[in-house]
DNA sequence: GTCTATACAGTGATAGAC
DNA sequence: GTCTATCACTGTATAGAC
């Protein structure tokens, strides 16, 4: 028996409204009652509601990041494509709550916390962009032509793919939506 | 000198707001002052904030569909996957404020409007699962696997790129966004 | 058809007891 | 460290004058 931290408890539950209510739409007395904790505790815990969803976006691009990480160091060329999608759609399928709030967050640019997401967000780009860059390498193509805008181009793909999935087609294994985004690829 | 009606001055008014704040953050307030009217004539002209935005997210969808049904009639084969991409980027960019309302919306289910856009949002997705199915017939492939989850990948695919380049590299042209995209593609 | 004025519920945040 | 009680404020929506 565990007893997890109240910081903890708040977060997670701050997830669990805002992936229903969005970020705006989930107030304080709610995810003070979800977690089980009084109104007063979230703030000793944190600062401010920004601060809350601040912590929650920026983890979100965290724990992907530490995916992509591993996943490209493990494998190269059409294999790192596959590690990269396997990879994000495990992060998807952990917290898919924490997924639809980042989905439906990073494209705003008016956040409080955007100033600090935005280099993480950029930076996660870049991975898929790497990835994609060093398959044509690989298959004697040019580089020069894969920019950031294919990068977002392959994580929209998982992304387009993974939500679809979580929300609509659950049931389906995850590898199988993994061969879906992959035939999107060049071969 | 056209006129333009009080009710479209109040739409374009809160596709501005919410492309900002969200919907949520977008208030009856702010919505009158920058459509230029006093907030009880919003309530005379819808029944409630739901209302508005459920009609501005209808409407984005059925500008896409009518976008995509259109690129579909005139090509077929690649030419058909090119003709969706660019009609889906002309959609974004004719309105990036409303994309990015939908885009933040589109995995919402506990909207009041939910139950109006999720067939319309699936409508959508059939279109570029079908394109994907008919390019592979073409090359003489098996459609078979490919399923609705790949379509929303290549929607998400294009969504991806298109706001990337929307929100941070706007001086590309649009060629050559649809050209990052498809470069993705089999071929 | 559009305006002003207002009702009233819900919001983020704070203070102080325990 | 967590609670209860309360604050000042903003939100949607309504009523009625013009």
């Amino acid at each position: 028996m565990t007893r997890t931290p109240t910081r903890d408890l708040i977060l997670a539950a701050a997830v669990r409204t805002a992936a229903e209510k969005g970020i705006t739409g989930a107030s304080m007395d709610e995810i003070a009652d979800r977690a089980g904790v009084a109104k007063g505790s979230l703030y000793y815990n944190f600062p401010s509601k920004d601060a809350i969803f601040g912590q929650v976006v920026r983890d979100g691009f965290d724990r992907l990041d530490i995916a992509l990480r591993q996943a490209r160091g493990e494998a190269k060329g059409l294999s790192a494509m596959r590690a990269v999608t396997v990879a994000t759609l495990e992060v998807l399928s952990d917290s898919p709550d924490r997924a639809k709030i980042v989905a439906a967050e990073i494209f705003r640019t008016d956040r409080p916390w955007a100033d600090v997401v935005a280099p993480v967000r950029a930076g996660v780009v870049v991975h898929y962009r790497e990835v994609l860059q060093e398959y044509a390498a690989a298959r004697g193509e040019s580089t020069d032509a894969i920019t950031d805008i294919a990068g977002a181009a392959f994580l929209g793909a998982i992304a387009g793919a993974g939500l679809e999935w979580l929300l609509f087609h659950k049931e389906r294994p995850l590898p199988e939506v993994a061969e879906q985004v992959l035939a999107l690829m060049p071969r």
